[in-house]
RNA sequence: GGGCGAUUAGCUCAGUUGGUUAGAGCGCUUCCUUUACACGGAAGAGGUCUCAGGUUCGAGCCCUGAAUCGCCCACCA
């Protein structure tokens, strides 16, 4: 059992996160008890991917969602929170593509079944480090209900889902362009194709005219490109071009002759107003080119070299045939000119390779009836963003929402339940739920499962609810759907938030969450993302092993009200909390000499003192402002709230007020009173601190609890601990009030000391306080022992009609004045100056007063209440400026 | 090209429906090793709230415009 006594002087947070760690997680504090009369709180986490190590941007995402969690369960909610891991189809690919060729192996070597095996492998030797790290930043998830999106369960959802959206006709399977990665070698989503601007060049081409000498000039970008032309268009209406309607040009170096066709979606403006059209390689192009019944050339090979449709240019690498048409061209007459030009190039966002609009047979699904819906459950509140504004940013992407291309040329992933029929051909295509083992069409038994796996967010999509156990009707699905928040980044709004909503409402006909929570970025100190290519990163587990999870996470939640900038000092924020937390500890519990003490010394306060009164009326208010805070997605006020009370009211005043009474006997009642106040307000605050501080304050609340015999300490942790409750019988308004009164005194009398260059132990021989009341006075006379230890006087004078010395300076309040005496000459010239400043900005307050009480606007339209207050501050304005004048006659 | 956000102390940022003399952390200055904590304590300096108009009795907050920065979206051949 750990004592009070024992209780080590460093706080060593390694030992003490491991060992809480996993006391909470073989205790089963981590999954919820199913209660049917009570609504359950529910978080399912943005699965990491499976070849994820923890970032910054994880660190800040789950210690907020560990927030809520953690502070739904003290309020005695069935609490549950999923944890799992994506699986990551092209980056895991990649990384395991990647040792292979250590071992100078392929995939293609190896096989589809070996390969994937050796994914699975990797896996399970590599796949659990985020889940691991997200241990030690201290996320209470229910780890017995962990999820992979590759496991059975999972597996069959993704399977359902694709068969019926089949059946529902809304996936389908066609020749689209689509974004391809050569590198990848593998279809991407439009998502998935992030754009970059780039400097390029517009190339200025000649097109002949066939049987005439004269010629159209093209301009593009792309003029490898030109390989796979099929038309050249120009806008119907452009005048320039009216002669040549109905004519061919012939496409220079192939010679081939294509037609020049009339289309409105040419800009006349752009370029020469002739665009050369290449249906196999542009969107836009594709559209014309079906317009136009035109033929579609794939002059690409999957890995970016030119097809033999390339003629002379066959096998080279697509930016080195870019090179070399221009270099052919320039030597001839063809060739007009080149200029810079910037333009945006999709890029693969997984290995940042130029994307290639390319045409290929893919699957989609058919995106517009789902955004409905999904844009229905926005209008009607059902789903709520905060902050506010993604709002927008979710309408409007559903809104112009294209459909999604599903397929994806990996071996890692989900692999398509579509079986063709070999006798029948691709176009006999059998979508089942079952394995099919013969061709319904031919009853033949040679079948051939669609190569291609799903793209991942296919299964990402499903996450709130296949994680329950859908499309099982598990007990699960049943309790815990619809979840309660989402609690995620920006980036993924598209590609994860708006299609689960979107799944939600298709599939279990209920959205998914009620809340999107969207914090800020996590960025380094300059405004760059923070990245490993980069390589700015700071990583969390290192801050972990040198400052303590509870630091980080305090930090990051002080910081993230906003994008975070981040920087090594700004988490020492964090550290010296922790520190505090512990030291503070440490004092209260070597001052305890009692072993039970009164836990709601509130309800009792005839034992209590003004400043005993006024701490836990304090305590009160943080209370009521964390939960109120908590409840509306406010961390930083949350932990703000909190920080402010424990350093600076509880450490920085009540500690230090509360020393002498601590010196006395045992047996004193004061003394008594006071370790039970101390007991209570730190009990108290780690509870409030527990969701942001998980761990120092487990360990501190455990110490109390070994120590202390009470009900309070009946849960086994400070996880099953309640949650504070605020309550206006804690508070005492009007001793708060004097205490408040009395800080004023000693702020006062330091103030002074310190500026008229005594030191902190230097007695101050005379303090006089003039106050205007004599309950005033008696209030704080009080304080006087307090006032002479924490201000070092040795004598105190405090009545209402006290003559002021000569030679005193002071310091004026509301309804009171505190004076110091025995000054030098020097001091009290400057001093002299000091009040002179004092009263012309007093004199500028009052007059802006009287001008805003003088505007009769100001006096009709204004609530009475400001009035009112208007009327009040200039008459305390006033009093006081009496009493600084008649200071400064007191300098002579 | 469209949209969104930001612009408040030297730095990083709060400031919740408009209403006292605009706050915090870090940094800075002065003092203090007083037995919880120097990862500390006390005191202090520091702001024309980007600019220009407007609405209002009253604007850091609402409206219009401008500038600068950042982010997102987009089929700029």
């Amino acid at each position: 059992m750990t004592t009070f006594r024992e209780l080590a002087p460093k706080y060593s947070a390694k030992e003490i996160e491991e060992k809480w760690y996993h006391i909470w997680e073989t205790s089963g504090y981590f999954t919820p008890v199913v209660d049917p009369n009570k609504k359950p709180f529910v978080i399912v986490i943005p699965p990491p991917n499976v070849t994820g190590v923890l970032h910054m941007g994880h660190a800040l995402n789950n210690t907020i969602q560990d927030i809520l969690i953690r502070s739904n369960r003290m309020k005695g909610i069935p609490t549950l929170w999923v944890p799992g891991v994506d699986h990551a189809g092209i980056a895991t690919q990649n990384v395991v593509e990647k040792r292979l060729v250590k071992e100078k192996k392929t995939r293609h070597t190896l096989g589809r079944e070996k390969f994937v095996e050796e994914v699975w492998k990797w896996k399970d030797e590599h796949g659990s480090t985020i889940v691991k790290q997200l241990r030690r930043l201290g996320a209470s998830c229910d780890w017995s209900r962990e999820r992979f999106t590759m496991d059975s369960g999972l597996s069959k959802s993704v399977r359902e889902t694709f068969v019926r959206l089949y059946e529902q006709g809304l996936i389908y399977r066609g020749d689209y362009i689509i974004n391809w990665c050569p590198r990848c070698q593998t279809a991407l989503s439009d998502e998935e194709a992030v754009h970059r601007d780039l400097k390029g060049a517009l190339y200025y081409i000649k097109y002949p005219l066939e049987h005439s000498s004269e010629h159209l000039t093209v301009a593009t970008t792309r003029p490898e490109t030109m390989l796979g032309d099929t038309a050249v268009a120009i806008h119907p209406k452009d005048e320039r071009y009216k002669s040549f309607h109905g004519k061919k040009v012939i496409l220079p170096l192939i010679n081939r002759s294509i037609p020049i066709i009339l289309d409105d979606s040419v800009d006349p403006d752009f370029g020469t107003g002739i665009v050369k059209i290449t249906p196999a390689h542009d969107p836009n192009d594709f559209e014309m080119g079906k317009r136009h019944s035109l033929e579609r050339i794939k002059i690409m090979n999957p890995d970016g070299t030119i097809s033999k449709e390339g003629g002379p240019y066959e096998g080279l690498d697509r930016f080195e045939a870019r090179k070399r048409i221009v270099h052919d061209l320039e030597k001839t007459e063809l060739f007009v000119k080149r200029v810079d030009h910037g333009h945006s190039v999709g890029h693969c966002y997984r290995c940042d390779t130029v994307v290639e609009p390319y045409l290929s047979k893919q699957w989609f699904v058919r995106m517009k009836p789902l955004a409905q819906r999904a844009l229905q459950a926005q209008a009607s509140g059902q789903i709520k963003f905060l902050p506010e504004r993604w709002t927008k940013v979710y309408v409007s992407w559903l809104e112009n929402i294209r459909d999604w291309c599903i397929s994806r040329q990996i071996w890692w992933g989900h692999q398509i339940p579509v079986w063709y029929c070999k006798s029948c051909g691709d176009e006999s295509v059998m979508v089942t739920r079952q394995d099919p083992v013969h061709c319904p069409a031919c009853g033949g038994k040679e079948l051939r499962q669609d190569p291609d796996v799903l793209d991942t967010w296919f299964s990402s999509w499903l996450w709130p609810f296949s994680t329950l156990g859908w499309p099982e009707k598990t007990s699960d699905l049943n309790y815990f759907y619809p979840t309660s928040a989402l609690v995620t980044a920006q980036e993924i709004i598209f590609f994860w938030v708006a299609r689960m909503i979107m799944a939600g409402l298709q599939f279990l006909d209920h959205v998914p969450f009620h809340t999107v929570f969207i914090h800020g970025t996590v960025r380094v100190e300059g405004g760059q993302k923070m990245s490993k290519s980069l390589g700015n990163v700071i990583d969390p587990i290192e801050v972990i092993d040198e400052m303590g999870a509870d630091a980080l996470r305090f930090s990051m939640v002080m910081l993230a009200a906003t994008d975070v900038y981040l920087s090594r000092e700004k988490l020492e924020m964090g550290r010296n909390f922790t520190n505090k937390i512990w030291n503070a500890t440490r004092f209260v519990f070597r001052s305890l000499e009692h072993d039970e003490f009164i836990l709601s010394p509130a309800s009792n306060p005839k034992f209590l003192s003004d400043i005993d009164k006024w701490i836990l009326t304090e305590l009160d208010r943080t209370a009521q402002k964390m939960t109120e805070n908590l409840n509306q997605f406010r961390f930083f006020d949350a932990a703000s709230t909190i920080y402010h009370f424990f350093w600076h009211s509880f450490c920085d005043w009540y500690l230090e007020l509360v020393k002498p009474v601590l010196s006395r006997p045992k047996e004193d009642s004061a003394r008594r009173a006071v370790e039970s106040v101390l007991v209570h307000v730190l009990e108290e605050s780690i509870r409030l601190l527990h969701p942001l501080m998980p761990f120092v304050t487990e360990e501190v609340w455990q110490t109390l609890k070994a120590n202390i015999r009470s009900e309070l300490f009946k849960p086994k942790s400070i996880m099953l601990a309640s949650w504070p409750i605020s309550n206006s019988l804690r508070r005492f308004e009007k001793e708060t009030l004097m205490v408040e009164r009395f800080q004023n005194v000693v702020i006062g009398i330091r103030d002074l000391r310190s500026r008229l260059g005594l030191k902190p132990l230097e007695l101050i021989q005379k303090v006089m306080i003039i106050t205007k009341s004599n309950e005033l006075t008696q209030a704080i006379l009080n304080f006087r022992n307090e006032i002479a230890a924490f201000a070092h006087v040795s004598e105190l004078a405090v009545g209402e009609n006290l003559k002021r010395e000569s030679g005193m300076v002071g310091r004026v309040y509301e309804d009171l004045q505190v004076f110091v005496g025995g000054l030098s000459k020097e001091s009290l010239n400057q001093e002299r100056e000091r009040t002179r400043e004092k009263i012309t900005e007093l004199e500028g307050l009052v007059r802006e007063i009287d001008a805003r009480l003088q505007n009769s606007g100001f006096v009709s339209k204004a609530p009475v209440e400001v009035v009112e207050q208007e009327q009040a501050r200039k008459k305390e304005f006033e009093e006081r400026l009496v009493s600084y004048r008649e200071n400064l006659t007191l300098f002579s």
